[in-house]
DNA sequence: TATCTTTATCGTAATATTGCAATATTAATA
DNA sequence: TATTAATATTGCAATATTACGATAAAGATA
């Protein structure tokens, strides 16, 4: 007990679960917000706009990366961070499904 | 250490990254998927929809519920549970949001 | 080459999550 | 009222996550 059963789901659920536990730390989502204000991928200071420790951004840089929701190429002595569109596009893809079945619901109930 | 430093980041990072942690499970993401695809609220028969036993499901109800993602009424001897919509409204609006920023991203760099 | 800078990894402690058996609760029904 | 049915809670074991100090790795620069 403790690992969650993921053989007993869907491909389509896990892979949606995995990209929504990847956004689900408030650190994560601040790397992302933080890579959609700088205008280059060319970045390299995310560490300094975090409150966390460097071992500790690099590690949810790490799983943001494992999830697709960054790619990191290296640049020089730099790490260039950058959002990878394919996973933010099918969550929004996900998202804008179920707000599309939830307005045909809302004509039948509650 | 161990525990999340929510304390450190904005509101609403710490709001999406809660809505984002709760979808953040296969089972989660499967109960969502269900409570869109039966017709009425008035449903009562989710744990039979998932391989988990029912002590399990009725912890993963918990925590949409408690994340605002679904509202569960009392319907007698069963419990009438529904998607809220306005947390996914909140999810659907920050990944809209997004994607206009890459869009407009786009035309920089990468 | 020595040093600096930046990022990654290791090791580990604290905490959280997952899953389920056992049990409790609550309302419908016989 | 006893029984049944559905959901919740408790308690606990297994596992995962979070955080960070120490250290490593690798390229830039003096």
């Amino acid at each position: 007990m403790g690992a969650t059963k993921t053989e007993h789901f869907s491909d389509k659920q896990n892979y949606i679960a995995a990209l929504a536990k990847a956004l689900g730390h408030p650190a994560r989502v601040a790397i992302i917000d933080y890579l959609l204000t700088v205008d280059t991928c060319i970045c390299g200071d995310i560490v300094n706009q975090l409150p966390l420790a460097q071992p500790t951004v690099s590690q949810h840089l790490k799983e943001l990366k494992n999830a697709g929701l960054i790619k990191g190429d290296i640049e020089g002595n730099a790490i260039c961070y950058c959002i990878d569109e394919k996973a933010l596009q099918k969550l929004q893809a996900y998202f804008a499904k179920i707000f599309t079945k939830l307005e045909i619901k809302k004509l039948k109930c509650c």
